[in-house]
DNA sequence: ATCGCCCTATTGTCGGACAATAATACAATA
DNA sequence: TATTGTATTATTGTCCGACAATAGGGCGAT
């Protein structure tokens, strides 16, 4: 008999409080936009004190699955926005010291295929927005240079009309804007080349082309990486 | 004077706590493994009341910013597990209706890279849990079919030694291993199919052949497309 | 319908309390 | 010496009660 004993875990009040609401959203039960009750009501419910359900709801809140409406003081039951998923994934890789050239791995592996399926998929509505944000690619307002080469990609990812690539590659887009920020304003040439590039992988995306678009993104992203070793940015270095 | 007001953010006192304290975290002046201070003393040191610091705490919990040991009481400041992160993805992901469609999509585009990658930079010791995890394929562990199937995947991009892809692929292989699962269930040949596929993709990983190794995960893959229509899964459904 | 006023419900925060128990130090024992 | 037991302290989990601020919602006047 050496069965080991599990360890049981004895979980403290407002986790199982936070289960439970959990539970409650993931199973519909309490959909998006529905009011949550109030904190007294909750506790009345589940027998504890408002101390512990507002513990509980914390957690679901920094899980953006609970949101108050600016201003307001209703919690609403809420699906988690891209935004806030990417930035927990963001800090969670920055934390575990993933580096630039592992990020850059990410965004050459994954952005290709997206751009393919962008050229497949794309609506009018979403070559609008691209076009938009190309026409940004040349103007110097230099505090935003890496965000326009960032959301260059998350509007080629909206245009994929796949919630998973687009949640997917936002954290890499994040962690890289401050490089690919610091490449356009080391190297010359830069801002230039990328615009040329977002041209071009824009255009493939309008005409449909998925190869077309697929191949001027893979060139794209590995110019950027001909940028970060232009600019001495180490590909070793932990990301921001 | 047609400028607009900022909807000025008056953020409750907890938020600021959290906020303080991820800050304190993410710029590694607390690192990983240390203890945080007591409750009482961040009250104290903050000035607010022990009941919104345990407010500000529980969002760093939910996190993986901050854990205890199994049994301890005292918090530590760690690193965000990958589990813990991922968990909050899929959980999104579902939340805004992602369809197995999309996932499988996500799967065909990261794995082959993946398996490329993990051709090239794999260890020893990854080999061995790779081919210990391969060699379960052909157990009828019913239980834990579809596990297995994730597990493979798992370990493969363990091997890729790049711990972005471990994280953008995780989500995907917990979301779809119940239709995995189904798939194995449903259709009599898929066992041994994949126990098939799972040992060429094995052997190209540690013959480090990258191209092999990318191209038997993409049949692989596609393979297991193939089961869904068989065990008449429908790709436009939601993920569980 | 819109506006302004009032009442109520709800939240954010505080202070204090207490039991349970982990952490720690120290003594005893094998 | 290394384990085991004992006593003390620190810390957490949970509760209770309280209160100011204010959003929500109703009602009457316009």
């Amino acid at each position: 008999m050496s069965l080991e004993f599990e360890p049981l875990r004895l979980e403290p009040a407002y986790r199982k409080v936070a289960a439970a609401l959990i539970e409650r959203i993931t199973d519909r039960s309490l959909a998006a936009g529905d009011r949550l009750p109030a904190e007294l009501e909750l506790a009345r419910q589940f027998g504890v004190n408002r101390s512990t359900v507002r513990e509980a709801m914390r957690e679901l809140e920094s899980a953006g699955l609970l949101r108050r409406q600016r201003g307001s003081k209703l919690m609403m039951v809420s699906r988690p926005e891209r935004e806030v998923v990417a930035d927990g994934v963001s800090r969670a890789l920055a934390l575990n010291d993933v580096s630039i050239r592992d990020v850059w791995e990410g965004l050459i592996i994954l952005e290709p295929p997206i751009a393919e399926a962008a050229a497949k998929r794309r609506k009018a509505a979403d070559l609008t927005r691209l076009k938009f944000t190309v026409g940004r690619a040349m103007q110097p307002a230099a505090d935003a240079a890496g965000a326009q080469a960032a959301d260059f990609f998350r509007h080629v990812g909206e245009a994929s009309h796949n919630r998973v690539l687009m949640l997917a590659h936002e954290p890499l887009l994040q962690l890289l804007a401050p490089s690919l920020r610091t490449v356009i304003d080391e190297v010359l040439p830069a801002r230039a080349r990328i615009a040329t590039a977002q041209a071009k992988i824009f255009d493939a995306i309008r005409a449909g082309d998925a190869e077309a678009a697929q191949l001027w993104t893979e060139k794209h992203i590995r110019d950027y990486r001909r940028g970060f070793n232009l600019a001495r940015i180490d590909l070793a270095s932990r990301v921001a």
